[in-house]
DNA sequence: TCAAAAGTGTTTCCAATACACCCATGA
DNA sequence: TCATGGGTGTATTGGAAACACTTTTGA
Protein backbone atom coordinates (compact mmCIF):
# COMPACT_ATOMS: atom_id res chain seq x y z
CA UNK A 1 0.00 0.00 0.00
CA UNK A 2 2.87 2.40 1.04
CA UNK A 3 4.35 1.66 -2.61
CA UNK A 4 0.96 2.65 -3.96
CA UNK A 5 0.53 6.05 -2.38
CA UNK A 6 4.32 7.05 -3.40
CA UNK A 7 3.51 6.62 -7.05
CA UNK A 8 0.65 9.43 -6.80
CA UNK A 9 -0.66 8.16 -10.18
CA UNK A 10 -4.10 7.33 -9.58
CA UNK A 11 -7.12 8.39 -7.80
CA UNK A 12 -6.68 11.86 -10.39
CA UNK A 13 -3.21 12.78 -9.17
CA UNK A 14 -3.77 12.00 -5.28
CA UNK A 15 -2.52 9.01 -2.72
CA UNK A 16 -4.49 7.30 -0.97
CA UNK A 17 -2.93 8.25 2.56
CA UNK A 18 -4.64 11.66 1.32
CA UNK A 19 -8.01 10.98 1.89
CA UNK A 20 -10.07 10.18 4.18
CA UNK A 21 -10.83 6.68 4.68
CA UNK A 22 -14.32 5.96 4.82
CA UNK A 23 -15.98 8.81 3.45
CA UNK A 24 -16.60 9.55 -0.19
CA UNK A 25 -18.82 11.83 -2.26
CA UNK A 26 -21.70 11.05 -5.09
CA UNK A 27 -23.14 13.33 -7.68
CA UNK A 28 -26.51 13.43 -8.97
CA UNK A 29 -25.91 15.64 -11.87
CA UNK A 30 -29.22 16.23 -13.75
CA UNK A 31 -29.68 17.91 -17.07
CA UNK A 32 -32.83 18.28 -19.19
CA UNK A 33 -32.96 17.58 -23.17
CA UNK A 34 -35.42 16.47 -25.70
CA UNK A 35 -38.63 17.04 -23.00
CA UNK A 36 -37.05 14.44 -20.24
CA UNK A 37 -34.59 14.86 -17.16
CA UNK A 38 -31.21 13.00 -17.82
CA UNK A 39 -28.41 11.85 -15.27
CA UNK A 40 -24.83 11.84 -15.94
CA UNK A 41 -23.30 8.52 -15.56
CA UNK A 42 -19.78 6.32 -15.87
CA UNK A 43 -19.27 3.19 -17.80
CA UNK A 44 -16.84 1.41 -16.04
CA UNK A 45 -13.70 -0.06 -18.15
CA UNK A 46 -14.79 -3.63 -17.88
CA UNK A 47 -18.26 -5.65 -18.31
CA UNK A 48 -21.50 -3.40 -18.04
CA UNK A 49 -20.88 -2.01 -15.18
CA UNK A 50 -22.37 1.70 -14.39
CA UNK A 51 -21.91 4.37 -11.40
CA UNK A 52 -22.86 8.02 -10.30
CA UNK A 53 -19.72 9.97 -10.74
CA UNK A 54 -18.03 10.01 -7.35
CA UNK A 55 -14.65 10.46 -5.40
CA UNK A 56 -13.02 10.27 -2.52
CA UNK A 57 -12.80 13.09 -0.12
CA UNK A 58 -8.99 15.05 0.55
CA UNK A 59 -8.44 15.05 4.46
CA UNK A 60 -7.58 19.06 3.50
CA UNK A 61 -11.21 19.38 2.18
CA UNK A 62 -15.06 20.22 3.05
CA UNK A 63 -17.39 18.13 1.59
CA UNK A 64 -18.74 21.13 -0.66
CA UNK A 65 -14.97 21.56 -2.13
CA UNK A 66 -14.68 17.66 -2.81
CA UNK A 67 -18.00 18.32 -4.75
CA UNK A 68 -17.49 20.80 -6.75
CA UNK A 69 -14.02 19.41 -7.62
CA UNK A 70 -15.13 15.93 -8.81
CA UNK A 71 -18.35 18.10 -10.54
CA UNK A 72 -15.77 20.23 -12.35
CA UNK A 73 -13.76 17.06 -13.39
CA UNK A 74 -16.63 14.94 -14.74
CA UNK A 75 -18.30 18.30 -16.62
CA UNK A 76 -15.88 21.23 -16.80
CA UNK A 77 -18.45 23.21 -15.22
CA UNK A 78 -17.59 25.33 -11.78
CA UNK A 79 -19.62 27.83 -10.63
CA UNK A 80 -22.96 25.60 -10.69
CA UNK A 81 -25.92 24.75 -8.69
CA UNK A 82 -24.79 22.09 -6.06
CA UNK A 83 -26.34 20.77 -3.13
CA UNK A 84 -26.08 18.14 -0.62
CA UNK A 85 -29.20 16.00 0.03
CA UNK A 86 -28.23 12.85 2.07
CA UNK A 87 -25.89 10.88 3.75
CA UNK A 88 -25.72 7.08 2.93
CA UNK A 89 -24.21 5.07 5.98
CA UNK A 90 -25.47 1.69 6.02
CA UNK A 91 -22.68 -0.44 6.68
CA UNK A 92 -23.50 -2.96 4.04
CA UNK A 93 -24.01 -0.62 1.37
CA UNK A 94 -20.52 -0.90 -0.98
CA UNK A 95 -20.69 -4.51 -0.49
CA UNK A 96 -20.49 -5.91 -4.23
CA UNK A 97 -24.22 -7.05 -4.91
CA UNK A 98 -22.76 -9.33 -7.43
CA UNK A 99 -19.56 -11.19 -7.18
CA UNK A 100 -18.40 -9.41 -10.69
CA UNK A 101 -18.58 -6.52 -9.40
CA UNK A 102 -15.08 -7.15 -7.06
CA UNK A 103 -13.80 -8.67 -9.94
CA UNK A 104 -14.50 -6.00 -12.28
CA UNK A 105 -12.56 -3.32 -9.68
CA UNK A 106 -10.01 -5.84 -8.85
CA UNK A 107 -9.21 -6.61 -12.93
CA UNK A 108 -9.30 -2.74 -13.51
CA UNK A 109 -6.91 -1.78 -10.82
CA UNK A 110 -4.72 -4.66 -11.66
CA UNK A 111 -4.56 -3.45 -15.55
CA UNK A 112 -3.20 0.28 -14.22
CA UNK A 113 -0.91 -1.57 -12.13
CA UNK A 114 -2.38 0.50 -9.15
CA UNK A 115 -2.46 -2.90 -6.85
CA UNK A 116 -0.79 -6.10 -6.59
CA UNK A 117 -2.41 -8.30 -4.31
CA UNK A 118 -5.29 -8.37 -2.41
CA UNK A 119 -4.23 -6.81 0.58
CA UNK A 120 -4.05 -3.85 -2.02
CA UNK A 121 -7.59 -4.32 -2.38
CA UNK A 122 -9.03 -3.26 1.07
CA UNK A 123 -9.06 0.27 0.28
CA UNK A 124 -11.55 -0.22 -2.05
CA UNK A 125 -13.80 -3.00 -0.22
CA UNK A 126 -13.62 -1.52 3.42
CA UNK A 127 -16.59 0.25 4.79
CA UNK A 128 -17.50 3.76 2.65
CA UNK A 129 -20.14 6.33 3.81
CA UNK A 130 -21.07 8.64 0.95
CA UNK A 131 -22.68 11.98 0.92
CA UNK A 132 -24.86 12.66 -1.65
CA UNK A 133 -25.13 15.84 -3.70
CA UNK A 134 -27.04 16.88 -6.49
CA UNK A 135 -26.19 19.43 -9.57
CA UNK A 136 -28.28 21.20 -11.86
CA UNK A 137 -26.55 22.22 -15.03
CA UNK A 138 -27.08 22.99 -18.55
CA UNK A 139 -26.17 20.38 -20.57
CA UNK A 140 -25.39 22.08 -23.87
CA UNK A 141 -22.67 23.57 -21.87
CA UNK A 142 -20.73 20.34 -20.20
CA UNK A 143 -18.15 18.27 -22.02
CA UNK A 144 -17.93 14.93 -19.81
CA UNK A 145 -15.45 13.19 -18.95
CA UNK A 146 -14.85 10.00 -17.36
CA UNK A 147 -12.40 9.04 -14.35
CA UNK A 148 -9.84 6.60 -13.63
CA UNK A 149 -12.13 3.69 -13.45
CA UNK A 150 -14.64 4.47 -16.33
CA UNK A 151 -14.17 4.65 -20.18
CA UNK A 152 -17.56 6.04 -20.84
CA UNK A 153 -19.83 8.86 -19.35
CA UNK A 154 -23.00 9.67 -20.63
CA UNK A 155 -26.20 11.36 -19.96
CA UNK A 156 -29.61 9.05 -19.13
CA UNK A 157 -32.77 9.78 -19.49
CA UNK A 158 -34.51 8.56 -16.18
CA UNK A 159 -36.33 5.95 -17.24
CA UNK A 160 -33.09 4.48 -19.01
CA UNK A 161 -30.77 4.61 -16.15
CA UNK A 162 -28.78 0.91 -15.73
CA UNK A 163 -28.74 -1.17 -12.48
CA UNK A 164 -26.25 1.33 -10.80
CA UNK A 165 -23.03 -0.11 -8.39
CA UNK A 166 -23.83 -0.35 -4.58
CA UNK A 167 -26.69 2.20 -3.78
CA UNK A 168 -26.26 4.16 -6.84
CA UNK A 169 -30.09 3.93 -7.90
CA UNK A 170 -31.00 4.60 -3.99
CA UNK A 171 -28.88 7.85 -4.03
CA UNK A 172 -30.80 8.95 -7.56
CA UNK A 173 -34.10 8.56 -6.14
CA UNK A 174 -33.35 10.07 -3.11
CA UNK A 175 -32.05 13.33 -5.31
CA UNK A 176 -35.32 13.27 -7.44
CA UNK A 177 -37.63 13.15 -4.19
CA UNK A 178 -35.47 15.97 -3.18
CA UNK A 179 -35.64 18.32 -5.94
CA UNK A 180 -39.45 17.76 -6.30
CA UNK A 181 -39.74 18.51 -2.50
CA UNK A 182 -37.76 21.39 -2.52
CA UNK A 183 -38.85 22.29 -6.05
CA UNK A 184 -40.13 26.11 -4.75
CA UNK A 185 -36.88 26.79 -3.52
CA UNK A 186 -34.28 25.58 -6.11
CA UNK A 187 -33.33 27.50 -9.28
CA UNK A 188 -34.23 24.62 -11.75
CA UNK A 189 -34.89 26.79 -14.29
CA UNK A 190 -31.96 29.13 -14.48
CA UNK A 191 -29.79 26.03 -13.98
CA UNK A 192 -31.40 23.53 -15.95
CA UNK A 193 -32.59 25.38 -19.39
CA UNK A 194 -30.73 27.15 -22.13
CA UNK A 195 -31.20 30.44 -21.94
CA UNK A 196 -33.88 31.33 -23.81
CA UNK A 197 -36.63 28.45 -23.81
CA UNK A 198 -40.37 28.47 -25.07
CA UNK A 199 -43.20 28.38 -21.91
CA UNK A 200 -43.72 24.87 -22.85
CA UNK A 201 -40.13 23.60 -22.28
CA UNK A 202 -40.59 25.29 -18.81
CA UNK A 203 -43.65 23.45 -18.51
CA UNK A 204 -42.34 20.24 -19.61
CA UNK A 205 -39.32 20.46 -17.49
CA UNK A 206 -41.93 21.15 -14.10
CA UNK A 207 -44.02 18.04 -15.13
CA UNK A 208 -41.17 15.57 -15.36
CA UNK A 209 -39.94 16.65 -11.70
CA UNK A 210 -43.32 16.19 -10.21
CA UNK A 211 -44.28 13.44 -12.30
CA UNK A 212 -47.65 15.13 -13.49
CA UNK A 213 -49.60 16.56 -15.72
CA UNK A 214 -50.40 20.22 -15.32
CA UNK A 215 -52.52 22.43 -17.24
CA UNK A 216 -50.72 24.27 -20.55
CA UNK A 217 -52.75 27.58 -19.96
CA UNK A 218 -53.15 27.77 -16.00
CA UNK A 219 -49.04 27.28 -16.50
CA UNK A 220 -48.62 30.22 -18.12
CA UNK A 221 -50.70 32.23 -16.37
CA UNK A 222 -49.14 31.42 -12.82
CA UNK A 223 -45.79 31.74 -14.32
CA UNK A 224 -45.73 35.04 -15.52
CA UNK A 225 -47.33 36.12 -12.85
CA UNK A 226 -43.91 35.73 -10.88
CA UNK A 227 -42.48 38.66 -12.43
CA UNK A 228 -38.99 36.65 -12.95
CA UNK A 229 -39.64 35.95 -17.04
CA UNK A 230 -38.81 38.12 -19.73
CA UNK A 231 -40.55 37.86 -23.41
CA UNK A 232 -38.68 37.71 -26.63
CA UNK A 233 -39.60 37.65 -30.28
CA UNK A 234 -41.20 34.51 -31.55
CA UNK A 235 -39.10 31.62 -33.25
CA UNK A 236 -40.27 30.49 -35.91
CA UNK A 237 -40.18 26.30 -35.95
CA UNK A 238 -40.94 25.25 -39.36
CA UNK A 239 -43.83 23.23 -38.02
CA UNK A 240 -47.53 23.91 -39.25
CA UNK A 241 -49.03 25.99 -36.07
CA UNK A 242 -48.46 29.17 -34.47
CA UNK A 243 -45.23 29.55 -33.30
CA UNK A 244 -44.38 30.24 -29.48
CA UNK A 245 -42.67 33.34 -27.92
CA UNK A 246 -39.39 33.12 -26.73
CA UNK A 247 -38.88 33.36 -23.09
CA UNK A 248 -35.37 34.60 -20.28
CA UNK A 249 -35.32 34.48 -16.58
CA UNK A 250 -34.56 38.19 -15.68
CA UNK A 251 -31.47 36.50 -13.10
CA UNK A 252 -32.18 39.47 -10.31
CA UNK A 253 -35.95 39.00 -9.61
CA UNK A 254 -35.61 35.12 -9.93
CA UNK A 255 -32.94 35.08 -7.19
CA UNK A 256 -34.70 37.61 -5.29
CA UNK A 257 -38.21 34.80 -5.80
CA UNK A 258 -35.78 31.45 -5.07
CA UNK A 259 -34.50 33.14 -1.65
CA UNK A 260 -38.43 32.99 -0.28
CA UNK A 261 -39.89 30.69 -2.43
CA UNK A 262 -41.74 30.96 -5.11
CA UNK A 263 -45.30 29.83 -3.44
CA UNK A 264 -45.57 27.90 -6.53
CA UNK A 265 -47.64 24.68 -5.61
CA UNK A 266 -48.84 21.96 -7.18
CA UNK A 267 -49.50 18.73 -5.42
CA UNK B 1 -4.20 4.52 23.07
CA UNK B 2 -3.96 0.45 22.89
CA UNK B 3 -4.14 0.36 26.27
CA UNK B 4 -7.24 2.72 26.61
CA UNK B 5 -9.13 0.39 23.97
CA UNK B 6 -8.52 -2.56 26.09
CA UNK B 7 -10.13 -0.96 29.46
CA UNK B 8 -13.50 -0.41 27.42
CA UNK B 9 -14.15 1.11 30.29
CA UNK B 10 -15.68 4.59 28.83
CA UNK B 11 -17.43 6.15 25.98
CA UNK B 12 -20.03 4.46 26.91
CA UNK B 13 -18.45 1.01 27.39
CA UNK B 14 -16.91 0.65 23.65
CA UNK B 15 -13.02 0.95 22.70
CA UNK B 16 -11.45 3.59 20.37
CA UNK B 17 -10.60 0.98 17.88
CA UNK B 18 -14.46 0.16 17.37
CA UNK B 19 -15.53 3.54 16.04
CA UNK B 20 -15.55 4.89 12.61
CA UNK B 21 -12.36 7.34 12.70
CA UNK B 22 -13.80 10.36 11.72
CA UNK B 23 -17.55 9.92 11.85
CA UNK B 24 -19.66 11.36 14.95
CA UNK B 25 -23.25 12.05 14.96
CA UNK B 26 -24.66 14.85 16.73
CA UNK B 27 -28.50 15.50 18.25
CA UNK B 28 -31.23 17.75 18.40
CA UNK B 29 -33.44 16.85 20.41
CA UNK B 30 -36.51 19.28 20.33
CA UNK B 31 -39.61 19.18 23.17
CA UNK B 32 -42.38 21.64 23.28
CA UNK B 33 -43.42 22.70 26.83
CA UNK B 34 -44.31 26.35 28.14
CA UNK B 35 -45.15 27.73 24.85
CA UNK B 36 -41.74 27.36 23.74
CA UNK B 37 -39.71 25.01 21.86
CA UNK B 38 -36.57 23.41 23.64
CA UNK B 39 -33.56 21.86 23.06
CA UNK B 40 -31.65 19.46 25.10
CA UNK B 41 -27.81 20.20 26.22
CA UNK B 42 -24.80 18.68 27.96
CA UNK B 43 -22.87 20.76 30.41
CA UNK B 44 -19.14 19.61 30.36
CA UNK B 45 -17.54 18.52 33.56
CA UNK B 46 -15.65 21.09 34.03
CA UNK B 47 -16.33 24.78 33.14
CA UNK B 48 -19.03 26.38 31.18
CA UNK B 49 -18.89 24.24 28.25
CA UNK B 50 -21.89 23.02 26.67
CA UNK B 51 -22.78 20.73 23.88
CA UNK B 52 -25.80 18.94 21.62
CA UNK B 53 -25.58 15.12 22.49
CA UNK B 54 -24.00 13.06 20.11
CA UNK B 55 -21.46 10.57 19.80
CA UNK B 56 -19.44 8.36 17.64
CA UNK B 57 -20.06 5.32 15.15
CA UNK B 58 -19.33 2.14 15.72
CA UNK B 59 -18.16 0.33 12.95
CA UNK B 60 -20.86 -2.60 12.60
CA UNK B 61 -23.57 -0.05 12.89
CA UNK B 62 -25.42 2.43 10.19
CA UNK B 63 -25.64 6.21 11.62
CA UNK B 64 -29.30 6.31 11.70
CA UNK B 65 -28.68 3.15 14.98
CA UNK B 66 -25.93 5.01 16.46
CA UNK B 67 -28.91 7.95 16.37
CA UNK B 68 -30.89 5.83 17.62
CA UNK B 69 -28.54 4.62 20.62
CA UNK B 70 -27.50 8.11 21.55
CA UNK B 71 -30.80 9.19 21.79
CA UNK B 72 -32.52 6.07 24.06
CA UNK B 73 -29.12 6.82 26.36
CA UNK B 74 -29.50 10.69 26.87
CA UNK B 75 -33.55 10.36 26.98
CA UNK B 76 -34.51 6.85 27.97
CA UNK B 77 -36.89 7.20 24.64
CA UNK B 78 -36.87 4.84 22.08
CA UNK B 79 -39.12 4.85 18.86
CA UNK B 80 -39.25 8.32 18.49
CA UNK B 81 -39.40 10.75 15.35
CA UNK B 82 -35.57 10.85 14.04
CA UNK B 83 -34.38 12.73 10.89
CA UNK B 84 -31.05 13.26 9.65
CA UNK B 85 -30.80 16.69 8.67
CA UNK B 86 -27.39 17.44 7.47
CA UNK B 87 -23.79 16.16 7.10
CA UNK B 88 -21.20 18.95 8.29
CA UNK B 89 -17.92 18.79 7.04
CA UNK B 90 -15.55 21.96 7.33
CA UNK B 91 -12.16 20.57 8.21
CA UNK B 92 -12.00 22.78 10.79
CA UNK B 93 -15.50 22.72 12.22
CA UNK B 94 -14.31 20.44 15.70
CA UNK B 95 -10.89 22.96 16.11
CA UNK B 96 -11.73 24.69 19.70
CA UNK B 97 -12.81 28.01 19.42
CA UNK B 98 -11.41 28.79 22.68
CA UNK B 99 -7.99 27.43 24.00
CA UNK B 100 -10.04 26.90 26.98
CA UNK B 101 -11.92 24.12 25.42
CA UNK B 102 -8.98 21.88 24.72
CA UNK B 103 -8.01 22.10 28.18
CA UNK B 104 -11.20 21.00 29.87
CA UNK B 105 -11.59 18.08 27.50
CA UNK B 106 -7.91 17.30 28.31
CA UNK B 107 -8.83 17.69 32.39
CA UNK B 108 -12.28 15.63 31.62
CA UNK B 109 -10.18 12.75 30.16
CA UNK B 110 -6.90 12.85 32.18
CA UNK B 111 -9.50 12.77 35.33
CA UNK B 112 -11.25 9.47 34.22
CA UNK B 113 -7.96 8.12 33.90
CA UNK B 114 -8.63 7.64 29.77
CA UNK B 115 -5.24 9.28 28.20
CA UNK B 116 -1.98 9.32 29.80
CA UNK B 117 -0.61 12.02 27.23
CA UNK B 118 -0.55 14.38 24.75
CA UNK B 119 -0.85 11.21 22.08
CA UNK B 120 -4.10 9.70 23.50
CA UNK B 121 -5.40 13.24 23.06
CA UNK B 122 -5.40 13.01 19.20
CA UNK B 123 -8.31 10.92 19.08
CA UNK B 124 -10.44 14.01 19.97
CA UNK B 125 -8.39 16.40 18.61
CA UNK B 126 -8.34 15.14 14.69
CA UNK B 127 -11.06 16.22 12.33
CA UNK B 128 -14.84 14.63 12.72
CA UNK B 129 -17.22 14.97 10.33
CA UNK B 130 -20.78 15.15 12.13
CA UNK B 131 -24.41 14.18 10.84
CA UNK B 132 -26.98 15.77 12.29
CA UNK B 133 -29.85 14.23 13.22
CA UNK B 134 -33.29 15.88 14.61
CA UNK B 135 -35.87 14.47 17.10
CA UNK B 136 -38.92 15.68 18.16
CA UNK B 137 -39.75 14.17 21.39
CA UNK B 138 -42.86 14.35 23.98
CA UNK B 139 -40.52 16.41 26.66
CA UNK B 140 -42.78 14.56 29.95
CA UNK B 141 -41.77 11.19 28.47
CA UNK B 142 -37.92 11.72 28.53
CA UNK B 143 -35.64 11.13 31.46
CA UNK B 144 -32.39 13.41 30.72
CA UNK B 145 -29.12 11.74 31.68
CA UNK B 146 -25.14 12.80 30.58
CA UNK B 147 -23.33 11.07 29.15
CA UNK B 148 -19.03 10.18 30.23
CA UNK B 149 -18.19 13.72 29.70
CA UNK B 150 -20.63 15.31 30.78
CA UNK B 151 -22.53 16.26 34.44
CA UNK B 152 -25.86 17.83 33.32
CA UNK B 153 -28.46 17.60 30.69
CA UNK B 154 -30.98 20.07 30.65
CA UNK B 155 -33.49 21.37 28.22
CA UNK B 156 -33.13 24.92 27.23
CA UNK B 157 -35.88 27.27 25.62
CA UNK B 158 -34.33 28.50 22.06
CA UNK B 159 -33.89 31.71 23.33
CA UNK B 160 -31.85 30.77 26.10
CA UNK B 161 -29.48 28.17 24.33
CA UNK B 162 -25.77 29.10 25.23
CA UNK B 163 -22.55 29.01 23.54
CA UNK B 164 -22.58 25.67 22.39
CA UNK B 165 -19.17 23.37 21.45
CA UNK B 166 -17.57 23.70 17.67
CA UNK B 167 -20.38 24.16 15.29
CA UNK B 168 -23.44 22.99 16.97
CA UNK B 169 -25.23 26.20 17.37
CA UNK B 170 -24.90 26.12 13.62
CA UNK B 171 -26.30 22.77 13.71
CA UNK B 172 -28.83 23.54 15.57
CA UNK B 173 -30.04 26.57 13.81
CA UNK B 174 -29.90 24.07 10.13
CA UNK B 175 -32.19 21.76 12.03
CA UNK B 176 -34.95 24.49 12.77
CA UNK B 177 -34.89 25.71 9.12
CA UNK B 178 -35.47 22.27 8.40
CA UNK B 179 -38.02 21.91 10.59
CA UNK B 180 -39.83 24.71 9.12
CA UNK B 181 -39.96 23.73 5.74
CA UNK B 182 -40.62 20.15 6.00
CA UNK B 183 -43.34 21.26 8.83
CA UNK B 184 -45.50 20.02 6.10
CA UNK B 185 -44.31 16.45 6.22
CA UNK B 186 -43.46 16.42 9.87
CA UNK B 187 -45.31 14.46 12.58
CA UNK B 188 -44.72 18.38 15.07
CA UNK B 189 -48.14 17.62 16.85
CA UNK B 190 -48.18 14.00 17.98
CA UNK B 191 -44.52 13.74 18.79
CA UNK B 192 -44.06 17.17 20.32
CA UNK B 193 -47.56 17.04 22.51
CA UNK B 194 -49.04 15.45 25.26
CA UNK B 195 -51.65 12.94 24.20
CA UNK B 196 -54.36 15.55 25.20
CA UNK B 197 -53.54 19.31 24.19
CA UNK B 198 -56.01 22.38 23.02
CA UNK B 199 -56.10 24.60 20.11
CA UNK B 200 -54.25 26.73 21.92
CA UNK B 201 -51.07 24.75 22.30
CA UNK B 202 -51.22 23.21 18.89
CA UNK B 203 -51.39 27.01 17.07
CA UNK B 204 -48.52 27.80 19.66
CA UNK B 205 -46.22 24.90 18.42
CA UNK B 206 -46.87 26.20 15.08
CA UNK B 207 -46.17 29.50 15.99
CA UNK B 208 -42.86 28.18 17.45
CA UNK B 209 -41.34 26.66 14.65
CA UNK B 210 -42.47 29.17 12.22
CA UNK B 211 -41.60 32.41 14.27
CA UNK B 212 -45.14 34.23 12.92
CA UNK B 213 -48.35 34.67 14.51
CA UNK B 214 -51.57 32.94 12.98
CA UNK B 215 -55.21 34.05 13.10
CA UNK B 216 -56.45 31.96 15.81
CA UNK B 217 -59.79 31.07 14.14
CA UNK B 218 -58.82 30.15 11.00
CA UNK B 219 -55.92 28.22 12.49
CA UNK B 220 -58.49 26.33 14.20
CA UNK B 221 -60.87 25.72 11.35
CA UNK B 222 -57.99 24.82 8.76
CA UNK B 223 -56.58 22.25 11.61
CA UNK B 224 -60.22 20.67 12.02
CA UNK B 225 -60.84 20.20 8.61
CA UNK B 226 -57.62 18.16 8.15
CA UNK B 227 -59.83 15.62 9.89
CA UNK B 228 -57.28 14.19 12.27
CA UNK B 229 -58.60 15.72 15.18
CA UNK B 230 -60.80 14.00 17.89
CA UNK B 231 -62.43 16.21 20.33
CA UNK B 232 -63.04 15.50 23.90
CA UNK B 233 -64.42 16.72 26.86
CA UNK B 234 -63.97 20.43 28.25
CA UNK B 235 -60.86 20.51 30.91
CA UNK B 236 -62.09 23.69 33.50
CA UNK B 237 -59.20 25.32 33.86
CA UNK B 238 -60.33 27.35 37.08
CA UNK B 239 -59.64 30.30 34.84
CA UNK B 240 -61.97 32.91 34.63
CA UNK B 241 -63.28 32.55 31.06
CA UNK B 242 -64.42 29.73 28.96
CA UNK B 243 -62.82 26.29 29.51
CA UNK B 244 -60.90 24.98 25.85
CA UNK B 245 -62.03 21.94 24.36
CA UNK B 246 -59.20 18.94 24.62
CA UNK B 247 -58.11 17.30 21.38
CA UNK B 248 -55.82 14.39 20.57
CA UNK B 249 -54.72 12.73 17.09
CA UNK B 250 -56.08 10.06 15.06
CA UNK B 251 -53.13 8.34 14.62
CA UNK B 252 -54.08 6.35 11.33
CA UNK B 253 -55.65 9.36 10.08
CA UNK B 254 -52.37 11.56 10.91
CA UNK B 255 -50.14 9.02 9.68
CA UNK B 256 -51.62 9.00 5.89
CA UNK B 257 -51.75 12.60 5.84
CA UNK B 258 -48.23 13.14 6.62
CA UNK B 259 -47.20 10.72 4.22
CA UNK B 260 -48.62 12.74 1.51
CA UNK B 261 -47.71 16.46 3.21
CA UNK B 262 -50.73 18.67 5.26
CA UNK B 263 -51.04 20.82 2.33
CA UNK B 264 -51.41 23.07 5.20
CA UNK B 265 -49.20 26.03 4.07
CA UNK B 266 -48.03 29.35 5.82
CA UNK B 267 -45.79 31.80 4.43
C1' DT C 1 -59.32 25.69 -45.33
C1' DC C 2 -57.69 22.42 -42.16
C1' DA C 3 -55.06 20.65 -38.29
C1' DA C 4 -52.07 21.66 -34.69
C1' DA C 5 -50.21 24.24 -31.15
C1' DA C 6 -49.96 28.72 -28.86
C1' DG C 7 -52.17 32.52 -26.58
C1' DT C 8 -56.03 34.60 -24.06
C1' DG C 9 -60.44 34.90 -21.71
C1' DT C 10 -64.29 33.26 -18.73
C1' DT C 11 -66.67 30.91 -15.25
C1' DT C 12 -66.80 28.44 -11.18
C1' DC C 13 -65.22 27.11 -6.90
C1' DC C 14 -62.71 26.99 -2.77
C1' DA C 15 -59.42 28.59 0.59
C1' DA C 16 -57.42 32.26 3.15
C1' DT C 17 -58.09 36.33 5.63
C1' DA C 18 -60.11 39.58 8.62
C1' DC C 19 -63.22 40.45 11.76
C1' DA C 20 -67.61 40.25 14.18
C1' DC C 21 -70.38 38.04 17.31
C1' DC C 22 -71.75 34.82 20.77
C1' DC C 23 -70.68 31.62 24.73
C1' DA C 24 -68.72 29.98 29.12
C1' DT C 25 -66.39 30.88 33.32
C1' DG C 26 -65.01 32.71 37.86
C1' DA C 27 -64.18 36.84 40.21
C1' DT D 1 -72.34 41.72 35.47
C1' DC D 2 -67.91 42.21 33.85
C1' DA D 3 -63.56 40.86 31.90
C1' DT D 4 -61.32 37.26 29.66
C1' DG D 5 -60.54 33.99 26.41
C1' DG D 6 -62.71 30.18 23.59
C1' DG D 7 -65.80 28.89 19.79
C1' DT D 8 -68.36 29.93 15.64
C1' DG D 9 -70.17 32.61 11.68
C1' DT D 10 -69.69 35.67 7.68
C1' DA D 11 -68.20 38.78 4.00
C1' DT D 12 -64.52 39.63 1.00
C1' DT D 13 -60.78 38.58 -1.67
C1' DG D 14 -57.82 36.11 -4.68
C1' DG D 15 -56.04 32.24 -6.73
C1' DA D 16 -56.64 27.54 -8.83
C1' DA D 17 -58.81 24.72 -12.11
C1' DA D 18 -61.46 23.58 -16.04
C1' DC D 19 -62.40 24.72 -20.42
C1' DA D 20 -63.89 27.62 -24.28
C1' DC D 21 -62.49 30.67 -27.70
C1' DT D 22 -59.19 32.99 -30.75
C1' DT D 23 -54.82 33.37 -33.31
C1' DT D 24 -51.00 31.85 -35.98
C1' DT D 25 -48.65 28.84 -38.97
C1' DG D 26 -47.49 25.49 -42.84
C1' DA D 27 -49.38 21.90 -45.36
Amino acid sequence: MKEVDSKKMWLEGYAVSEFLPHNTIDCVILGYGNHSLKVLVLKWKRGELWSLPGGYVLRSESFDQAATRILKQRTGLSSIFLKQFYTFSDPGRNRPKYSHETEIIKQILQNADLVNGDRDMDWFTKRFITTGYFALVNMQKTTPSPDFLSDRCEWKSLQEVPDLLADHNQLLQKALETLKIQLNYLPVGISLLPKRFTMKDLRLLYEAILKTNLERSNFQRKMLKLGILVRHEKQMTGAANKAPYLYSFDREKYAALIKKGTGFYFD
